[in-house]
RNA sequence: GCCGGGAUGGCGGAACUGGUAGACGCGCCAGACUCAAAAUCUGGUAAUCGUAAGGUUGUGAGAGUUCGAUUCUCUCUCCCGGCACCA
């Protein structure tokens, strides 16, 4: 054998090998168990980024190893194809998103290609098809028509110099990233996924899902935000009003209201509406100095981050409600916290015990009246802040006395005696707005008949094909502008009618796709009766940035396919790992103005001092110093970005897998580091190295296990160890980097076997064999070229995974570590069968236990079995 | 602001169920090989006191529970992800 590692030459036999045996096909067998590992497929963004790079290698791993339990594998891949960076290319070179989207795919793929991934390639799908995106319309149409999809307004950003929808990323410090102007609210209709009326069993099923994460379930629990509640009417009669408004007979006769807190209610001292609430609309229309204001508030960006970050302002409407019990007047106020898209738009305030509440009566001199107080104690007067937690009602007339249960209860039926409110379970999940005012999406399947109304476009006329050849300016949709897409005739009566020209968000075609793999060309529906072998995904892998939205969206759509009668099981991912970041050191110098120019790391010196600490860090072409700032996420802007490609051209494949899986395990995020993916090719070169001498001694004998010396028995020993806990490491725990490590301990303990006997040789062979194939999921080329080196005719990949042997684990004698009041003064070796009286004894004779010891003074002994003896002692 | 997560040697990380803190790798130091260098191999490497045996301190900060805490509880600091039109 070639005594030197040539990545190259044993990547391009063994990925050759796979694609001509059409190894990795996946055919649906019901005779076997299945099993579907599915990594987010990528936005074709131009290149393949390290967290690529991770994200499928983890899950390579995954499907490899499952592979070797015998398993019939589905690994497949695709492109999540429409989206904004398209349209953003168009805009800068001049190229219809299509086709920068289709030069993307066919370079990304062959960067796929050559990692070596155990993908079905001939499953791929890319959503902005129409084979793809044309069933998405069909499940549209038949939602509609179900009412699962209803129009309302939203409110988006407003470019009003590029006359433009924004989405929130194109916003900066409150103006378009393009133009530069001040970025408007603005109410456009739009449509929705009614996905509030799966929310009570998005929130239950996640208690059928144990094998995902308890963190991101966790959060999509406080997304959805169930609470129980009360919602309250505050009547609203002209009578109130200041007089221009008295007889307009506009006014709702209540303002509706959701407190979770229903005890507080003889605390309200005002009521708050959010700036687009019909009430405020109103009272501005004879009040300019409101008017004024709520433009104000319309000004900057629509994200929750901002609105909830920003200075609390509120001005008065001058209107007025009443309070439910007392009948007292209350104001209404306009505030900029009050979110039109939560509940009813309105809050009822009560700042004694709300914190935000108090804040606001604080900077606008508002009454503060507390109702609840301590169970064993006063609420201090003055109030210096709210208080929050439950108590007892005081200043409650009837209600004083009561804990948070009874007044609930009580208050309750008092609201519902005079038809003013009621208890109500409230979701802080919103329903889910999908129109988007872009090109590059899959166009929505609606046309708008003067005379029909809005009309799903019928099966027969699917799919609304979206042309290929347009280049967006950055000026609105493009589609708005061309007739021979927009004109159409209305599908109940024939008459000429307006094409729907907002595409939907992208979030919908990655809502479904896992589904598509399954039965990627299926022609009858959006899947077929294979897909009812494959689903749901085994194991399905993406970045931890995806645990809500795309996520939930998923969820919420596998219910829908499954409401349809095309899959079954109510949930798509039965097992879930999120990954973690890939993160770069930054280098960079800071301009006096703030900015920062970032350097590449080959551009900069690093010196250390003779313990390897970085003591100064310059810049090759100027000799001056430079900051090493933080790690960041690997970034072009940054300059810290570090492209696969370059390292799978120097090192190969395996490498860059190698070092991905033992920088860190998958869920945390994994820091580059150049000299790391050194290390990880030392190893394997040292693995081949290790390979080539033992086989130069000839072909080993067959083991003898019965008949080892002491030597050869440990190492077996360890071998088995190594079998043992790398199974666990891989197959239960995914901590592929303690599975690697444990290799190059092994690795490391054969360079120190030198025993060329027979039997010496026979133990070597099964200790290497055992260590390729333990890393042949995780570095499956040069596995494969070692495989055959060590004798085996068939490819690696069809080999099972080894097991360990029970025989070769079993231990004479076992080494214990003995505590003094809880600090390590000894170790002892005891026979494995040692009772405990023998251990004490054993423990107590141990010549630096006995310094720390006064065997009178002996309070007790703790054994753990196999792990310690603890003395505690009087001090 | 709200929700979720994280913090361990010079660096990435290990310690899985409360039981030996620092496995493995990188870096660094020393040695071997070499005319020399690279590569490779061997040994050392938390801090500190000590010739050594061994001692003391140490897992972001502060408290608590326990025979024993990186691990559990509480408070705090900083960092990361998400916040509904980036994907």
């Amino acid at each position: 054998m070639d005594e030197h590692y040539q990545p190259s030459s044993c990547e391009t036999q063994a990925q050759r090998y796979w694609e001509e045996n059409r190894t990795f096909n996946a055919v649906e067998d019901p005779s076997r168990e299945k099993y579907y590992c599915l990594s987010m497929f990528p936005y074709p963004s131009g290149r393949l980024h390290m967290g690529h790079v991770r994200n499928y290698t983890i899950g390579d791993v995954i499907s490899r190893y499952q592979r070797m339990q015998g398993k019939n594998v589905l690994q497949p891949m695709g492109w999540d194809a429409f989206g904004l960076p398209a349209e953003n290319a168009a805009m800068k070179n001049s190229v219809a998103p299509a086709q920068w989207t289709y030069d993307n795919i066919d370079y990304m793929r062959k960067q796929l290609k050559s990692l070596g991934l155990a993908i079905d390639w001939e499953r791929e799908i890319a959503t902005c098809k129409p084979d793809y995106y044309r069933w998405e319309q069909w499940l549209f149409t038949r939602l509609f028509k179900k009412g699962l999809i209803y129009k309302k307004n939203g409110i988006v950003n407003w470019d009003p110099a590029d006359q433009t929808v924004l989405a929130n990323e194109q916003v900066i410090d409150g103006r378009g990233w393009r133009s530069g102007a001040l970025v408007e609210k603005r109410e456009i209709p739009m449509y929705y996924f009614r996905i509030t009326s799966y929310a009570e069993e998005l929130l239950a099923d996640l208690d059928t899902l144990p094998d995902w994460p308890e963190q991101v379930k966790a959060m999509q629990r406080n997304w959805i935000g169930k609470s129980r509640g009360m919602e309250v009417h505050f009547p609203y009669s002209p009578s109130l009003q200041p007089s221009p408004v008295a007889g307009e007979g506009a006014a709702k006769e209540v303002l509706k209201v959701f407190t979770t807190r229903p005890d507080t209610l003889m605390g309200v001292t005002y009521v708050a509406v959010a700036a687009e609430h019909p009430l405020a609309t109103q009272a501005a229309a004879h009040n300019p100095a409101l008017q004024a204001f709520i433009e104000v508030c319309k000004k900057g960006g629509v994200t929750e981050a901002e609105l909830a970050t920003q200075e609390k302002t509120g001005m008065a409407t001058g209107h007025y409600v009443q309070h439910p019990f007392t009948g007292e007047r209350l104001p209404v106020w306009v505030a900029n916290y009050v979110l039109m898209g939560y509940g009813e738009g309105a809050v009822m305030a009560v700042p004694a015990h709300d914190e935000r509440d108090f804040a606001f009566a604080t900077q606008y001199g508002l009454p503060i009246k507390a109702v609840i107080r301590p169970v064993d104690g006063e609420t201090p007067v003055p109030l210096t802040a709210a208080y929050t937690d439950y108590g007892l009602l005081f200043n409650s007339n009837e209600f004083d006395g009561f804990t948070f249960e009874q007044a609930f209860d009580s208050m309750a039926i008092a609201l519902q005696s005079k038809a003013l409110g009621q208890p109500k379970i409230q979701f802080r999940l919103r329903d889910w707005g999908i129109s988007r005012q872009r090109y590059w999406g899959c166009p929505i399947p609606i046309i708008h008949c003067a005379d029909c109304g809005d009309v799903p476009v019928s099966d027969d006329q699917l799919p609304v094909v979206l042309p290929e050849d347009v280049v967006p300016d950055g000026s609105g949709n493009p589609l708005a502008k061309m007739p021979q897409f927009y004109e159409a005739a209305c599908p109940v009566c024939g008459k000429p009618a307006r094409r729907e020209t907002d595409t939907m968000d992208t979030f919908a075609e990655s809502s479904w796709y896992y589904a598509r793999f399954a039965s990627p060309h299926a022609t009858t529906g959006m899947v077929d009766e294979k897909a009812r072998y494959w689903l749901p995904v085994d194991q399905y892998i993406g970045g931890i940035e995806h645990a809500i939205l795309h996520l939930l969206y998923a969820r919420f759509f596998h219910k829908l396919m499954r409401d349809e009668g095309l899959v079954a099981g109510n949930e798509p991912f039965a097992k879930l790992l999120t990954q973690g970041m890939v993160l770069a050191e930054t280098l960079y110098r800071t301009h006096s103005n703030g900015k920062k120019d970032y350097y590449f790391p080959h551009e900069v010196t690093l010196e250390r001092d003779n313990k390897g600490r970085t003591i100064s860090a310059t810049l090759i072409a100027d000799g001056q110093p430079v900051t090493v700032g933080g790690i960041e996420t690997m970034s072009k802007s940054k300059n810290n970005g570090v492209d696969p490609q370059e390292l799978v051209d120097k090192y190969g494949a395996d490498t860059a897998r190698l070092f991905m899986m033992f920088a860190a395990p998958p869920e945390q995020s994994l820091e580059w580091s150049d000299a790391g993916v050194e290390g990880a090719f030392r190893f394997l070169k040292r693995l081949w190295k290790r390979v080539a001498e033992h086989l130069s001694h000839g072909p080993a004998p067959a083991l003898d296990a019965d008949n080892l010396t002491a030597e050869q028995r440990a190492l077996r020993l360890q071998v088995h160890e190594t079998i043992r806990k790398t199974s666990d490491d891989i197959g239960r725990r995914y901590t592929f980097n303690t599975a690697i490590a444990a290799t190059m301990e092994l690795i490391n303990a054969l360079y120190r076997f030198e025993d060329t006997s027979e039997q010496g040789r026979a133990v070597m062979q099964e200790a290497l064999e055992s260590i390729v194939l333990i890393l042949s999921p995780i570095v499956p080329h040069v596995t494969h070229a070692l495989w055959h080196e060590l004798g085996h005719t068939d490819a690696i990949v069809n080999a099972p995974w080894p097991q360990p042997d029970p025989a070769a684990l079993v231990k004479d004698s076992i080494e214990l570590v003995v505590q003094v009041n809880g600090k390590l003064r000894g170790r002892i070796c005891v026979p494995a069968t040692a009772s405990r009286p023998e251990i004490e004894a054993v423990a107590l004779a141990d010549e630096n236990v006995k310094r720390f010891v006064d065997s009178s003074a002996i309070k007790k002994m703790i054994v753990v079995p196999g792990k310690l003896v603890n003395i505690v002692v009087a001090e």
